[in-house]
DNA sequence: CTCAGTGCAAACGGTTTGCATTCCA
DNA sequence: TGGAATGCAAACCGTTTGCACTGAG
């Protein structure tokens, strides 16, 4: 799930997101081709600061601006996903062809580890339902320990926190 | 579930509180008590600012680093729970008695749909074993419109934003 | 050519922090 | 009365915005 991207697939982003932009009347421009490089060559989840990284480290000069006016464009186009893992921060993950998920994320390490959702999408479907709701999406997030972390840590200290994060 | 607080649930929740600080060696001051009884006074799910307005409206002079700091006391002494209903902002709500629950948000006017979690947790625990994973809580968040919004728009514009905003 | 897009820096807004003063235990 | 807690204002930090310049179509 983390692993780099072939070209095919690369290729692939690109043509949907020029796609996308057409259909939109908005210009494929320089910074934006250097962005959604950048986005595909990071890991699966990333940050927009982690963008800005990369873009530099690659000698490319992207204004902070320009990410942050790009990155909605990813999302509206298909290939990235907006995700809250952190309270305070925006984190973006690829879709690619990759089955609906949701996250568990370690409260030790911060391992991030993917579940599939359909059966989150049902029961939030059932839930909806039953309130008279019309679900558009969902989010689902667990916090725990994961099973390395649990095993090397006593089990009072697990509880700690546990009315504070959620 | 928006109702007033009784002097009882008041008088409880104060209780709860000063037994939390004593265990912590934390003071009880007027300060904090003053924050307690406003939080018990505003809706089931509140945010910082409508903390501090109803403090000054009441004639209290709190500062907002104050309020800041109080927060997390309340959350860690069972009184509040932290929950992320925007994603620039906490919020707080009330835990009284209540049975454990989620959130529906409608996307058009706001409203908060809460429902109880019993199958959520459920499904959490379930998941989570099956990846090896010891889950601590939740969060999960339905996005869409309620049955009102639902009624007064084209269907088309609900899926607006689809991508965006998870 | 023309106007959307960009870079830059300043603004924003919720939250946190440094520090002198206040006040519980 | 000593150290925790407070008020105030400034700092923080992710994100957004105003504006003059650049470049895609």
């Amino acid at each position: 799930m983390a692993k780099a991207l072939s070209n095919e697939q690369i290729a692939v982003a690109e043509e949907a997101f020029i796609r996308y932009l057409r259909s939109q009347q908005i210009k494929y421009t320089k910074p934006r081709r250097a962005i959604l490089r950048a986005a595909l060559g990071l890991p699966v989840h990333f940050d927009a600061e982690q963008l800005l990284a990369l873009l530099h480290q690659a000698g490319e000069r992207v204004a902070k601006a320009t990410i942050y006016r790009t990155l909605p464009l990813l999302v509206d186009s298909g290939i990235l996903k907006q995700v809250r893992l952190s309270d305070n921060q925006a984190h973006y993950e690829h879709i690619l062809e990759d089955a609906p998920h949701d996250h568990m994320v370690c409260r030790r390490c911060g391992r991030i580890i993917e579940f599939e959702s359909r059966r989150v999408e049902q029961l939030r479907d059932q839930i909806a339902r039953e309130n008279d709701f019309r679900a558009v999406s969902h989010r689902f997030g667990i916090s725990g320990y994961c099973a390395t972390c649990a095993k090397s840590q006593p089990a009072d200290e697990m509880q700690q926190g546990g009315n504070r994060r959620v």
